[in-house]
DNA sequence: GGACGGCCATGACATATGTCCCGAGCAAAG
DNA sequence: CTTTGCTCGGGACATATGTCATGGCCGTCC
């Protein structure tokens, strides 16, 4: 029997897959859950052999919470299941040690394909996405230009943004600055979507 | 037997969906589509009962669709199926002759549910997005502030935005100004986000 | 030890943005 | 017919934003 924990915090989104997975004869969810943090307590208490976890969650993230797991429970496989294929997102999950990362484009079959491979030993990526996270590049933004960046998200002003981060707002523009121009773009905005984009946030 | 079109982007949930619905004795998808545009041919060819639509798809929106297909095809009942619960697509759904509204979240077992319901007549939508959607009153913009701020989403300069939309940058900004001051925000990315969390895009 | 690079901050400058005036055309509602 | 509101533009002004130069503080790497 393989044991699977579910991350997911669409509830229709799991609940589906839920349903769809425990329709395979060895397959059993062990675990269902909607937050990043319950994402290693849950495992922990339930030892499962494979975790598919979403990254875009309330919490801890899907990239956070696989790196802390595959530090608490070697054994469970990650696999990350995500809406957005961005090169960024692949690169910290081979990073963080998923043994797979799967687009939620794509058939479902795909996802019992995966779940097998990864257990035998396997490592499950998309080709092409592979290729666009090595001709990417690695993320050229340093750790205070990703924590202003990522502050701006909202169209938040410089004062905001300087209060945010406790920096003073001369600071703040400088990292914009920098950020806009290893961005190659021309404002702030621009400089999130890309970063974004790109997974760098 | 309860024909179903089911339009929705996502693959895998699509997938997920159609085999979750299928296990229902008396339902049978007829038709799944990923694009907006294809729902009215597609209808008009498989003539479903019930049309379960995405707001966000690529092509026509998921909204602008329920309206045509109502038109083609008033056997055919709609229901909404989004991510966002925004005041604003709800009164849009009712507006454009929506049966019903459900959000993503919640559990699965709600969807079958529904079908059923809009088909005995009965309207579907959650009670708390009901009173939202009330309080929140109509949309205070105007067809071209909602044209300029769509066309400010992704950092757009004042520029670009007035070749997007084929207006003077004075006229742009003018509109700008305006819609900033209905959606009581500092700036374009703060309007654009209570645009859009309003469902007034 | 010195070079390098990230971090933090300031001042000065050019440009972009948001606001408030103004005026004109036009269509729908009263 | 007059009023109202949306549309489209311009000008002037204060403020916000992006850029650049400069400096000091701290680590790491050679």
């Amino acid at each position: 029997m393989i044991k699977l924990l579910l991350a997911e915090d669409q509830g229709m989104m799991r609940g589906a897959l839920a349903l769809l997975l425990g329709l395979e004869a060895d397959f059993e969810i062990v675990a269902q859950v909607g937050d990043g943090d319950e994402i290693v307590p849950r495992a922990l208490e339930t030892r499962p052999d494979v975790a598919l976890l979403d990254i875009e969650l309330p919490g801890r993230s899907g990239l956070d919470a696989a790196a802390a797991l595959r530090e608490a429970l070697p054994a469970c496989q990650v696999l990350i299941l995500t809406t957005f294929g961005r090169p960024g997102y692949l690169r910290r999950a081979m990073e963080a040690g998923a043994a797979g990362f799967l687009v939620k484009d794509g058939p479902v079959e795909e996802l019992a394909v995966a779940v097998r491979r990864v257990l035998a030993g396997e490592r499950v990526i998309d080709p092409g996405l592979a290729a666009a996270a090595l001709s990417a590049g690695p993320n050229p933004l340093t750790q205070r230009e990703r924590d202003v960046l990522a502050a701006a998200v909202d169209g938040a002003t410089v004062a905001d943004i300087a209060d945010r981060v406790h920096l003073s707002p001369a600071t703040v523009r400088n990292y914009l600055s920098s950020a806009i121009g290893k961005t190659r773009t021309r404002n702030r905005m621009e400089a999130v979507r890309a970063a974004r984009q790109n997974g760098w946030l």
